[in-house]
RNA sequence: GGCGCCGUAGCCAAGUGGUAAGGCCCGGGACUGCAAAUCCCGUAUGCAUCAGUUCGACUCUGAUCGGCGCCUCCA
């Protein structure tokens, strides 16, 4: 059974139905890092919206194809790379040095990523090793008169692609009044030409090309690849709304103008991302990697639901208060998987506003896919599960959930966590140790003996568990 | 100058032309040896302001105030 998921198009500026190119096939790129540096929690809401994105589709039932970049090779790198270097370095020296960089930012890169519990695309391509189809790509586009060579570089003529401005919803005169001069730029036909292939300039890594040593441009890498890997058409393409214009905007005409046809469907793009009220900044202080967090002694998992808490598409005010209120939220989720692991309780007997848990269930599922569906709708996704929580903790306290229900709860449970990967089950088993400790309380306990039995709990607290007394005598558990 | 977004309770945040989801925090109560968890009750006659359209607007239109983004590298 599929759900048809609507997304917000930045084609059209409206939500719209997403209707695979291949039936139940989803084909996704979004554009990944540039690995010269960590990556700091703006640029982490990105790659989690994107996560979000893909497991919406997969938890609708969709295959999913996704293919995140990773841009290791550009202005920056080299800047951040090449300085060790003397002058007369050669060209291999000179690539061995950005490599070096670049994959120890790589490797970081996707240490962040598992800690936020994103999943690995299908594809993870490297610029570097895609040059060759972007030259054919550069060279394509100057065989339809798109591109010009100048000086050993290659630009592309926007003039000749009448819906150039159309994802970005700009018009020439508007992008004129606004252009600058790039000091670095040779001789372009128009300001508002940009580069398809670089010239080296001494110093520089460079490849070889028709046009002479070089690098690929920065926008061209992404149609490369994305064009190698998932085709002449793909469902769906997103990034950080800052990537609209230029990069997405040239992405479509190097494409477009290449393929002749349209090449992405569905333009998706995340809000940014602002701390404590400012935009962050290493001047403000307020400029944090995921490392800075976990250094602080944030919960990788607490940022992500903060961040999943929030409408993709608005402007997300992180805050250390936001933070915390998520990690409250978790444990309530987490406290009510945890009940619906254990047995209910006896004694509850008749009540008159008894609900139908199976059917409170579907109600809540429904909810649940309908909000995801309706552009990414999480924070009424999470209603659906809050409202849930509330209505079978009052119905388990009055008449126990059977087995079966609880079951039924605990699926719901592991479908919503495939989507949010916030509430996992926790397969860990008591250590034997720790299975000890709450025996000795309990005979504490038995013999009055509070001051005993609070100092076992207190040590069981310090393992990070959290005991919970029942009617029943026993005592439940949890981590907190 | 051009294009666009946002302003909902202490904080975060959904939402609809027909009378304000949810989370966090806070207060009262129940349960408990004490806790924890949970439950019950309470917490915006009002959704920036002012006009207008309408039987009716937080939801549409206009204006105003305030915050933000893009037009240049940036998630």
């Amino acid at each position: 059974m599929r759900q048809s998921l609507s997304l917000f198009n930045t084609l059209t500026r409206r939500v719209e139905p997403v209707a695979p190119i291949s039936e139940g096939q989803i084909s996704l790129y979004t554009c990944g890092p540039t690995v010269y540096n960590f990556a700091h929690i703006g640029n982490l809401r990105t790659f989690l919206f994107q996560d979000l994105l893909k497991r919406a589709f997969r938890a609708a039932g969709y295959d999913v194809r996704h293919c995140m970049n990773i841009t290791d090779v550009e202005d920056k790198i080299i800047r951040d790379s090449q300085g060790a270097l003397a002058a007369g370095a050669s060209n291999e020296e000179r690539h061995a040095a950005m490599k070096a960089l670049t994959d120890r930012f790589t490797t970081i890169f996707l240490e962040d990523l598992d800690n936020l519990r994103i999943q690995r695309a299908d594809h993870l391509p490297k610029a570097t090793d895609y040059i060759p189809q972007m030259i054919r790509l550069v060279q394509d586009l100057e065989v339809k008169g798109l591109a010009y060579a100048r000086e050993g570089s290659v630009y592309y003529r926007i003039a000749g692609l009448p819906q150039y401005g159309c994802l970005a919803h700009l018009d020439r005169e508007g992008m004129q009044a606004g252009a600058s001069v790039d000091a670095d730029e040779y001789e372009r036909d128009s300001v508002t030409d940009f580069v398809l292939w670089k010239s080296a300039k001494p110093g520089e890594p460079w490849w070889d090309s028709p046009w002479g040593h070089g690098r690929p441009g920065w926008h061209i890498e992404c149609s490369a690849m994305g064009m190698e890997l998932l085709g002449d058409r793909v469902d769906i393409h997103s990034g950080g709304v800052d990537l609209i214009f230029p990069h997405h905007e040239n992405e479509i005409a190097q494409s477009e103008g290449c393929l002749g046809h349209r090449w992405v469907n569905h333009w998706v793009h995340g809000e940014f991302l602002m701390v404590e009220g400012q935009k962050m900044a290493k001047s403000l202080g307020n400029f944090f990697t995921l490392r800075d967090l976990v250094a602080k002694g944030v919960d990788p998992i607490a940022l992500r639901y903060a961040i999943q808490s929030n409408h993709y598409r608005k402007v997300l005010n992180f805050s250390f208060e936001g933070l915390r209120a998520a990690e409250n939220s978790l444990k309530r989720i987490r406290a009510f998987r945890k009940r619906m692991e254990g047995e209910g309780q006896t004694g509850g007997g008749p009540w008159a506003e008894a609900l139908d848990p199976k059917a409170r269930l579907d109600q809540a599922r429904l909810a649940f896919g309908s909000a995801l569906a309706d552009d990414l709708n999480t924070p009424e996704a999470l209603a659906a599960i809050f409202t849930l929580i509330s209505d079978l903790n009052a119905q388990d306290d009055h008449v126990a959930l059977t087995r079966e229900e609880r079951d039924a709860v605990l699926a719901f449970l592991d479908e919503t966590d495939a989507v949010f990967a916030a509430w996992p089950h926790e397969t860990a088993s008591l250590d034997t140790e720790v299975e000890a400790l709450i025996e000795a309380r309990r005979a504490a306990k038995g013999g009055k003996n509070w001051a005993e039995a609070d100092r076992v709990r207190d040590q069981l607290k310090a393992l990070g568990i959290v005991l919970e007394d029942r009617k029943d005598g026993t005592t439940g558990w949890r981590r907190f």
